[in-house]
DNA sequence: GTCCATGCAAATAGTTTGCACCCGG
DNA sequence: CCGGGTGCAAACTATTTGCATGGAC
């Protein structure tokens, strides 16, 4: 099973070794606020929900945990926002439409999606994958 | 005609006013580093660049003249590296390579690409545009 | 006990703000 | 002259580095 429905501690715990992530007690913190809201997050609001009950974890924390989790690929780095980078707790195949007014960002599942009329790629490279963002504002 | 292909000072300065913008000595060099190399450049290659013979323009002023530049769509900003936003002097629609490990950034023409299979748009919002980013990696 | 993983304070890099000055009317 | 437009120093925010500590073996 890939994602338990139940998010307790050792559900928690688990998820992060099997990414070989040594779980201690601030990056069960961080993971916590990205898996249990499975929203597109920053890292400062990120360090603030860490943080909002006691202090938990310092910002450079939050900052080189996320770095491993993007490394372990257990959350996604958006790029999407010019004034901060968002971190995604969704590692489905998935892109995204970004509402420029109010910055808002929503989910598109990859299902049914598909690019067509790519020119083929350079030599001796390989595809990683294909970020599609829609750009969209209020009619 | 819409660019040029002699980058004279007179044809940049109208280039500017064409889009409103007054072409003071600062603005013309930017523009100058932009349009003549058309690379993606990043804000602080563009300070090197601008002030590698004399000192020509202030960091603060580099920085708030790409931003003007993006309002008035001279150039596009590129959300595509997580280190550093590029500016992109390559304002026809077009997409990106991106290689994730040496960081280097190719245009793909956007004229035969479609992408099918999008869901339709939420209620009373249009679609602004479309940004697609391959990303690649050695083989 | 040794060593490497971890967390964080301090340093660095990136970006924005607020104000002095200058140029066009 | 007067006022908005311009450029930049300084302030602020975001991110990374380097080192002290502590837990695993």
């Amino acid at each position: 099973m890939k994602k338990p429905r139940k998010r307790d501690h050792e559900s928690m715990a688990q998820l992060l070794r099997r990414q070989g992530i040594t779980p201690t007690h601030q990056r069960m913190e961080i993971a916590h606020a990205l898996f249990t809201r499975r929203e597109h997050l920053s890292a400062d609001q990120i360090l603030a929900l860490v943080n909002s009950r006691y202090a938990e974890a310092s910002k450079a924390t939050v900052y080189n945990t996320l770095k491993l989790f993007v490394e372990k690929r257990l959350v996604r780095e958006l790029l999407v926002d010019p004034d901060r980078i968002v971190y995604d707790p969704n590692t489905e195949p998935h892109h995204h439409l970004y509402d420029v007014l109010s910055g808002r960002l929503t989910d598109i599942p990859a299902d049914n999606v598909r690019v067509v009329g790519l020119p083929p790629l350079p030599e001796g490279t390989i595809a990683e994958g294909v970020d599609i963002i829609v750009r969209t504002r209020p009619e």
